[in-house]
RNA sequence: ACCCCCAUAGUUCAAUGGAUAGAACAAAACUCUUCUAAGGUUUUGAUGUAGGUUCGAUUCCUACUGGGGGUACCA
């Protein structure tokens, strides 16, 4: 709708398209769209904003006598023109069928590679991993729903100097049935406790170096270790991801990229773009004004970058993909910074590069608490502490449920309500971890938009309907029948509604264009809001008007359809009761 | 010391350079014999400081203050 919008007033105005931009207006005064296109363009055209704002609105006035798809074309104060769709116009579309902004329509999309997770061996997953893991797997949702070829990689860290550590811990103190009995609880506990003594003896840091250096000079003992502290970890963090409901499609580590280092040393050392420094070799990166780039030890072992370059270059080889989206916290920020402009030197190209970067997860009193030894929220008890809470309220709501599916639902609501919690408030800055907000299934969260949904259906099966074969009709189609093309949808809310609906794919859009979930949330948020009001306005069932009830019916199936679906593209289900 | 991110209501968060700065929670008052009150309706309340850019700045630029992260052999 926008786009028609947009090409509507190029066409009048003999503008390039780009130049305008349309905005949905916060206030409903402001009209259901407005433009700020003449104030931008007045200086140029030498003009008082606001009367090239009423000539740009007479011209489309004066267009508008075929398609009639404006009421009202205002132009205001600043120098705004606001618009206002009109109801036919408006129950018209809504009668279409729903775009959905498929991009692709060859055979051969365009593929997106979305790294997300990214789960450390031996170390538990924590409220930190799941931000990451949450805005990943909803922007690849986003992207798929886009019509993206989607790889969705969990970039597993297998490899690295803290294996040495690991492992010669595992030497000297590690029994293997406490491993096998409690995988990732053993292997920290291992952790930490060489980090502390290696605090009071020095030795021990070299002696992990050197048994990082045999792991990556192929010693077979230290290799099997690794293998199994892997295959160990994996089994725990697929169990968080299977509650989650997130999957990959690869988990490739670190590891995976071993063999290739060589020739990545070799290639930066030959196209001259790397050289020796203090028994270390780095890349200069003067140019780009950051901080050289170290890519190889002076034990000749490789790093966490050197493994990163190798990964792109795999990437872009392999897949060809039109854009690499690395969900990673901000810490990180320097590492792509430095990442991104070796990759240049080197001359690889070919990809949209995005480091979608997140905020750090911080404790109740503003401080970094995810590493803090000893002081992590696991995963698990943060999931088992939800869903506990959301088990109370669905019991209490539904005396008569069976154990089984109240159980069922508390894990639908619980788990929403984590994912929803972080993906609202996707941005930059670092957020505050806070147990009485998580736990709120309350206001702005998961479990009011799914209990909207549900009321939304319950209303559509109490009057005996299936609610998928109302969401494949629309109220449009019905008004075509009376001649005076009257609306069967007269309220004020009813045309709201439907004009909410039909943002939805731009919002999307939207989302995939600035990487940020939050649009979306924000959208079905307030989706949620006028549909509750409507709720307790129109009391549909006891509408007498049967035309206009079974128009009503197929409004709120739409509505629910559109919230069950952007919930589905932030990885949250709708339960069939509430 | 340098670099990056951030600073909005009592709290946690919104706002592609736009109009009257939005929500949620907390607090106060209403609202279920009526399609699920996890709902709805009211009320109170905010842009760290000082400049600059322009028709217009929470947004961009500069300085300062405060918080977080990072800065060569961790990831």
């Amino acid at each position: 709708m926008q786009e028609i919008l947009q090409k509507k007033i190029a066409d009048a105005l003999g503008v390039s398209p780009e130049v305008i931009s349309i905005t949905v207006p916060e206030v409903d005064q402001f009209g259901h769209y407005s433009t700020n296109v003449a104030m931008r363009l007045a200086k140029e055209r030498k003009m008082a904003p606001l009367e090239l704002a009423r000539v740009f609105a007479n011209t489309l006035i004066a267009n508008n006598a075929n398609e009639k798809m404006f009421a009202k074309v205002e132009a205001v104060k600043p120098g705004f023109i606001n618009l206002w769709l009109s109801d036919e116009f408006l129950q018209e579309q809504f009668a279409l069928p729903a775009t959905n902004y498929q991009l692709q329509t060859t055979n051969s999309p365009q593929t997106v590679i979305c790294e997300y997770a990214s789960c450390n061996i031996a170390k538990p997953m924590h409220v930190g991993h799941l931000r990451g893991t949450i805005i990943g797997d909803a922007l690849a949702n986003i992207h798929d729903y886009l019509g993206y070829k989607v790889i969705r990689w969990n970039y597993i860290g297998d490899w690295g100097t803290q294996f040495g550590k690991l492992i010669l811990a595992y030497k000297l103190w590690g029994k293997k049935e406490a491993v096998e009995k409690d995988p990732i609880g053993e292997m920290l506990q291992l952790y930490v406790r060489i980090s502390a003594e290696a605090k009071a003896n020095l030795q021990l840091d070299d002696q992990a170096r050197a048994e990082f250096q045999k792991l990556e000079s192929g010693d077979a003992e230290n290799r099997k270790l690794l293998e199994w502290f892997k295959i160990e970890s994996l089994l725990e963090f697929n169990k968080n991801f299977k509650r989650l409901g997130v999957t990959f499609d690869l988990e490739i580590g670190e590891s995976f990229y071993e063999k290739e280092l060589p020739g990545v040393a070799k290639e930066l050392a030959d196209k001259k773009i790397s050289q020796p420094s203090e028994g270390a070799v780095i890349v200069s990166l003067d140019k780009f004004k950051l901080p050289p780039a170290l890519v190889q030890k002076g034990d000749g072992a490789s790093l966490y970058l050197t493994r990163d370059i190798a990964n792109m270059e795999y990437r872009l080889k392999t897949y060809s993909p039109a854009k690499i989206l690395l969900v990673v916290a901000n810490q990180q920020a320097l590492h792509f910074e430095q990442l991104f402009a070796v990759c240049q030197l080197m001359g690889l190209a070919g990809a949209e590069t995005q480091h979608i970067k997140f905020g750090m997860v911080l404790g109740p009193d503003g401080k970094k608490f995810a590493t803090r030894e000893g002081k992590l929220i696991k995963l698990e008890d943060l999931m088992d502490e939800i869903v506990g809470k959301a088990f109370v309220v669905v019991r209490k709501n539904n005396p008569e449920m069976p154990e089984a599916e109240v159980k069922q639902i508390a894990e639908i609501v619980g788990i929403g309500a984590l994912k929803y919690a972080d993906l609202k408030e996707n941005r930059n800055s670092d957020i505050t971890f806070d147990w009485d907000r998580m736990l709120d299934l309350h206001g702005d969260s998961a479990p009011y938009l799914q209990y909207t949904g549900v009321r939304l259906l319950n209303i559509i099966r109490k009057a005996g309907r299936d609610p998928s074969e109302y969401i494949r009709m629309t109220p449009g189609r019905h008004s075509e029948q009376s001649e005076e093309s009257r609306p069967v949808l007269p309220l004020d809310l009813e045309k709201s509604l439907m004009k909410k609906v039909l943002d939805f794919s731009d919002v999307v859009k939207l989302c995939a264009e600035t990487y940020y979930t939050s649009h979306l949330a924000k959208y079905l948020f307030e989706l949620a809001k006028l549909a509750n009001g409507y709720y307790e306005t129109v009391r549909i069932l006891d509408d007498e008007n049967m035309e206009r009830k079974t128009a009503r019916l197929m409004l709120i199936a739409r509505v629910a359809q559109t919230i069950e679906k952007g919930l589905g593209l932030l990885g949250i289900k709708v339960p069939e009761r509430i």
